[in-house]
DNA sequence: CTGTATCCAGTTTGATACTG
DNA sequence: CAGTATCAAACTGGATACAG
């Protein structure tokens, strides 16, 4: 395969892209935000549960992910006015999507995470990005 | 839907997981990663190249994710004893796996993104986020 | 229970300057 | 051309305390 650049300026790195992904990649390549919809994506749950399924995540940062969802449409929010409060979040129908799309991603770490991690130890033997081979 | 609890503790977010996602998220989730190797399916650039196709990568931040593409298997970088100095970059097979696999991730991004940036909009204006719908 | 507000340490990143 | 080195600014995220 040769080197290849697109006509008229600098690439874009997909086709039809117009700058979305990096956008996309900005809001859900966040690591809570991907574990959020993920968790979300077996049913509606409550903060409290969404705080103790999500591990690791801090109450700041669950707050902060559930706005940024509930602003862009991807969850719903439900407040019932009950004593003790009552929240509930869910998946609404363009987050369900996009826990389709990020499947694919998984899958392919579920997959190759073992290859992976064997090509950055045979790196860390042979000194990968310190020496250099020489080639021509 | 009612709300679900995966018994035996936290939920994992996906079946098959076994903090894999977190990890690889961690990684391929950074959008100068995605950036760059979306850029290289193409097919191979040097250095130089890459700098002037991923739009407004820093020097820093794209030797540091070739570094860890590297390291990771993920593409190939050739050197060639020349004068000047020419380097290529390119994908390897795991590499162009992986672009398969975000593949369903940009399109979802280029599909919705509209729909997104709509939903935003109109949480700006309802103030979702900052008051409360009560329900019950 | 469901958040909000604040403080602070650690990480990330861009700019800049320099080298082989 | 293809990097490396260094620094400071910006952002992230956790801990903590407080509120409706």
């Amino acid at each position: 395969m040769a080197s290849v650049r697109q006509a008229g300026g600098p690439c874009q790195a997909w086709p039809g892209d117009g700058g979305f992904v990096r956008e996309v990649l900005d809001r859900i390549g966040d690591k809570w935000t991907v574990l959020t919809i993920s968790t979300l994506s077996s049913g509606s749950l409550r903060y409290s549960d969404l705080q103790a399924s999500v591990v690791g995540i801090s109450q700041r940062m669950l707050t902060q992910t559930l706005k940024h969802l509930e602003r862009d449409g991807l969850i719903v929010r439900t407040a019932y006015a009950e004593v003790p409060p009552r929240v509930e979040y869910a998946l609404t129908d363009l987050g369900r999507s996009l826990v389709d799309a990020v499947r694919g991603m998984v899958d392919w770490a579920v997959a190759h995470h073992g290859e992976v991690a064997g090509n950055r130890a045979v790196s860390a033997v042979r000194g990968v990005g310190r020496e250099r081979g020489r080639v021509g």
